[in-house]
DNA sequence: CTTTGCTGTGACCATTTGTTACATTTCTGC
DNA sequence: GCAGAAATGTAACAAATGGTCACAGCAAAG
């Protein structure tokens, strides 16, 4: 019925009418706005949107049974964007949820997720961590730069004074011996698992260079 | 009967018995502090507070009928500065509003209810809690300010200048600790419960960043 | 005035990073 | 092919950086 409501007014609603179900398909898309019923069967909805919370930060709009101030008081200490007791009227409803997504829009500009993957290899910067094969590797800060300035374009030669003053923020010097050492510890983290053979390739006199196999240099999302 | 005796402490009180006449006083002048009752004739105390809310960013004591936390955290929630259970001590309630005067004295600006929010993690500057996975984790100032700086740019590194100035609000020099010591405490305060790995990460030689992961791939299904 | 809690400092330790030395590889000219 | 030079790989060590404990100074609260 409200979802037919919604409809009318341009939302785009999938409804269940479960709790533990809602759950499931709230956190499997990323959904603009979750209305969230507080009685429901198979699962609470103060759990639902605690379980959600627990995970991501979808805007959720709580619909309470009555104008009780415990459920409303619950609702926000959890997290909830905002409430409504029911019954309500639906031109509310209309306005709350347009006022919640009004705000979330201008606030949520800020995280930038910057996923540079290649062939099984993936490194987030926002994250700030590394993953081959799906398994989490552990690298120190210069490590990690060094390998996302390989990443940021594979396949092809990075030269020694590229890294330097990206990575090292110095200038190369001839002698200067330590991103070799980097090189090397980076290798030796990388050869742990699974993998066969050396992604970062010497190019001797030049520089390095991230080796691309497959035929698709895919690089991002 | 209060009147009479904080007008002995220095304070020129205007006072009426009802809620609707109290609201309306309230927004006519530009009152220092506004005491109020829970219940009253006329309005509702939270309506009251309520309503102040909606227009202006006055300070406001409320007096609760019964050490209940429940009136506590609704108070609180809709945007009191402090509460005090009846029957109080008159000295306490001195203390109280002193306590109030001066910290709105200090914290000039009239801040702006901004809540940033980041996977599980929850700041509210106007309230100055914050959230973590819907559990309230008890920050000091500067532990506060720090992660609200990390908040502001979550996923992206801020440096040890930045923090020093905003936070802490002087220039960095390189051999100040404090710093180190304030991160060491925040992350020991987020680790308690439900954290698996640590968000706050060293960027070595630079500075801090507060780790965001994105839309996770959800593990279990 | 005493107690409590917050902040900053110095000391100590762990980890990361840079340097040196030497081994290994690649290149050049023969 | 070879010797030798230049470049790179890496082990071992040294230096720098950050994490945290313990304590001192300070301010607020009682």
């Amino acid at each position: 019925m409200l979802a037919d409501y919604l409809g009318r007014y341009g939302f785009h609603v999938f409804a269940v009418h479960r709790g533990d179900t809602g759950l499931k398909e709230a956190l499997k898309k990323q959904y603009a706005l979750v209305l969230l019923d507080v009685m429901l069967p198979g699962m609470d909805g103060f759990e639902v949107l605690k379980r959600i919370r627990a995970v991501s930060s979808a805007s959720v709009l709580l619909l309470t049974a009555r104008g009780d101030d415990i459920d409303r008081i619950v609702g926000l200490e959890i997290g909830a964007d905002d409430y409504l007791p029911k019954p309500f009227n639906p031109r509310e409803l209309l306005a709350r949820m347009r006022s919640i997504l009004r705000r979330s829009s201008s606030t949520e500009a800020a995280i930038e997720h910057t996923l540079l993957r290649v062939e099984g290899l993936e490194l987030d910067t926002a994250a700030r961590t590394v993953l081959q094969n799906g398994q989490k590797i552990d690298l120190t800060d210069v490590e990690f730069e060094l390998l996302k300035a390989l990443l940021q374009s594979p396949g092809k030669v990075v030269t020694r004074e590229e890294l330097a003053e990206n990575v090292l923020g110095r200038k190369f010097h001839p002698f200067d011996r330590s991103l070799d050492m980097h090189i090397s510890r980076l290798r030796r983290k990388m050869s742990g698992n699974g993998m066969d053979e050396d992604r970062v390739k010497t190019i001797r006199g030049t520089g390095y260079q991230l080796a691309v196999h497959g035929s698709h240099p895919t690089a991002k999302d």
